[in-house]
DNA sequence: AAGCCGGGGTG
DNA sequence: CACCCAGGCTT
């Protein structure tokens, strides 16, 4: 970490008066509550979305006590579309705590500010510091990036460990506010400046390094590993199930279909027969149809994802010739004729995109 | 610490 | 399709 901090924010400052971006609708006419909706409007979404919304939603409750006055229904109204819900939800009660406790204006500490539902620590230190001229800190998704390049952080910045030192980056880096004798700019230009670096020049793709006033001291850049950071959230690894289904197919052209039990995965819908990898496609059909298949054919595997694990599905196509339709069992499985037949209610998709691509239906 | 919320852009 | 976005709340 730079020693001195100055060494940081200053270039950052001074490229942002420069190259910022100042036509945000949020930037004009600055006031806590335009930034407070601003900043709730911008969590987890892109600037460009929320834009918009910003406008209409300021057009409809200008001021925090219009917002206090209105209904859940009327909030969600202009809300809808943004998704996230419990942050407009979350906004009102908030102005109405606001309108009890504060008089009808967003206090002015942080203690208070974070006791409001859906102000959280980076929301409170935009609001203070951009509107309210306190040295308060930000660490957005920008900034998290910004540091982590800078400092060429190790882990996924989202929580524990990573998280604590961008926070204690974050920190040192934040000017003081009022600014040192002579200068300009305040605490709030650089929570601007710091997102405006994140969002132009130091984006995920395509980073403009070249451009960027802080290169000097980008320790990623150095390694030329910049995209390597921030590391990305550790993705569980599904695990992985593989089974076959199986094609059986007699000379009418029809498949069998099987109705899965009404728990597992595709509650009663209309699968394929399946059958654990292994096990042999010949002694099923001598086991369900009483007789040998006159052909097994393999075809590619695919998969399927769940939320909870991956299908691995191995499709087999097997020729019974005759069907042997007396045994079956009318609501447990049924022959079917794909371009014929009326289509059964619900089919996997793995099962239809199956079907339409051996019989082109649909 | 991990899951959840959500529509939309992007590689 | 996977991942991520001006995060915060709940469990």
């Amino acid at each position: 970490m730079l020693d001195n901090a100055k060494l940081f924010y200053q270039p950052v400052l001074d490229w942002h008066r420069k190259h910022g971006r100042s036509g945000l609708p949020w930037q004009q006419e600055i006031s806590p509550y335009r930034v407070w909706v601003s900043e709730i409007m911008l969590q987890q979404t892109r600037v460009d979305t929320a834009i918009p919304y910003f406008l209409n939603f300021l057009q409809h409750f200008p001021t925090l006590a219009t917002l206090a006055a209105a209904t859940e229904d009327q909030v969600l109204h202009h809300w809808t579309g943004l998704g996230y819900y419990n942050r407009a939800r979350n906004m009102r009660r908030a102005a109405q705590q606001v309108v009890e406790q504060h008089g009808g204006e967003l206090p002015e500490s942080f203690d208070d500010l974070i006791e409001l539902p859906g102000i959280g620590r980076s929301t409170a230190g935009a609001i203070l510091s951009i509107s309210m001229a306190q040295r308060a800190v930000i660490l957005d998704g920008n900034v998290k990036r910004v540091l982590a390049r800078v400092h060429r952080l190790a882990g996924w910045p989202g929580s524990g460990e990573p998280l604590k030192q961008l926070w204690k980056l974050a920190e040192h880096y934040t000017p003081p506010d009022p600014p040192e004798h002579g200068a300009l700019q305040t605490a709030g230009e650089y929570s601007q400046a710091m997102m405006d670096l994140g969002a132009t020049l130091c984006t995920r793709h395509n980073p403009q390094c070249q451009l960027c006033p802080v290169s000097d001291n980008c320790q990623a850049l150095q390694m030329n590993e910049v995209t390597l950071y921030p590391q990305p959230k550790p993705r569980k690894v599904l695990p992985v199930k593989e089974i076959q289904f199986l094609l059986l197919s007699n000379s009418d052209d029809e498949v069998l279909l099987d109705k899965r039990p009404p728990v597992g995965i595709w509650p009663g819908l209309w699968s394929l027969p399946e059958l654990p990898l292994n096990n042999s496609v010949e002694d099923y059909c001598l086991e369900r149809l009483g007789k040998s298949p006159l052909t097994v054919k393999a075809e590619k595997p695919f998969s399927h994802t769940f939320s909870h694990f991956k299908l691995m599905i191995h499709p087999v196509w097997v020729d019974v010739a005759e069907s042997t339709k007396d045994i079956m069992e009318p609501n447990r499985s049924f022959w079917y004729n794909p371009t014929h037949s009326e289509k059964p209610a619900g089919l996997p998709a793995p099962v239809k995109k199956l079907l339409q691509k051996n019989f082109g239906k649909e």
